[in-house]
DNA sequence: CTACATTTAATGTAGGTACATATATTTGTT
DNA sequence: AACAAATATATGTACCTACATTAAATGTAG
């Protein structure tokens, strides 16, 4: 189904609006499609990219700060996450003795067990949604998504910082 | 910023996962402008929508469910998001008289007054967000946007009509 | 060492999404 | 006419996001 089926929508007043409804589109059914797969696994897709940060840190304990600094989401939640998780034992928050209001966040052995499992399924979804892309069309495309969205922080900041010359 | 300095992560497994994680980034900031600019006018995003397939219809009362299938999202929620513009005055509903399980909806007069207010704000902001991108440049990232949405949704039915063989 | 600001995480609130279910109404069948 | 099936919308539940606020701990200036 293309953009237009999909929305039931002919025409646009540009290719380059039309490219605005399109990105959401797709990051739409890009998530979908990990919904579909994880929901057997009963993680979210936001879980399941928490529990990925975790495990990049080799072990190493995490701040809950640099974790949300990593997600795709600017997020503030991350603490509801991390109580999803805990409550699945799939990761463990401490107190962290050094500074007492930060919590020591590490995955669980059941988690590490989990991602593993999901190794063998999620990036090879990824894989296929891009089936007919390839590698150097690819880069291409994330060049021109670099562009977007540098002008999108832009915009963004333009309204945030404003008043912040203090 | 770049989508390394976004996520904090310095390389991909290829430039084709990178995309997935790209295309949800991009999404998000590009709904996160259009939020920061239509919040002092009290509308959400989907808010926005929804007047706006609304006022497409040129007056002509618009069943919900059509209403949803317009919807950039596939949306089970058009109900209370009209709930919530009914609330403001900005849509009408009422009970179809042709058969009484439907509902006629209409966008109201300070509806319209809204969305023209809205008219020299919004497009101008997404013109914007593409201003480096050529329409040249945009249809063809339209038509690889196009090949992505259409393995999502081969990949989502896939697993959805399976067990419709009845 | 106390007073005040800053930082870290958690929580409150309002809105939205996805999926399942309920309710009312119409349609189709006998 | 009676009743099952289908349809249109609304509602319930669990999860998520965005933004503001709170609570506890730490840093810092007097």
């Amino acid at each position: 189904m293309t953009l237009e089926e999909h929305i039931h929508q002919r025409s646009f007043p540009s290719e380059r609006i039309k490219l605005m409804l399109h990105v959401q589109l797709v990051a739409r059914q890009i998530v979908a499609v990990t919904r579909k797969v994880l929901t057997p696994y009963g993680l979210t897709p936001q879980q399941y990219n928490v529990l990925r940060i975790l495990r990049g840190q080799r072990g190493q304990a995490m701040a809950v700060q640099s974790l949300a600094e990593r997600m795709v989401d600017p997020s503030s939640n991350a603490s509801r996450l991390l109580d999803k998780l805990e409550a699945k034992v799939l990761v463990k928050r401490t107190v962290c003795p050094q500074d007492r209001r930060r919590a020591d966040v590490v995955i669980t052995k059941k988690g590490h067990a989990l991602l593993d499992t999901l190794d063998g399924i999620i990036p090879p979804s990824m894989e296929s949604i891009t089936s007919s892309i390839t590698e150097n069309k690819a880069e291409q495309l994330n060049a021109d998504l670099d562009i977007l969205l540098n002008a999108c922080d832009d915009i963004i900041e333009k309204n945030t910082t404003q008043t912040q010359s203090k």
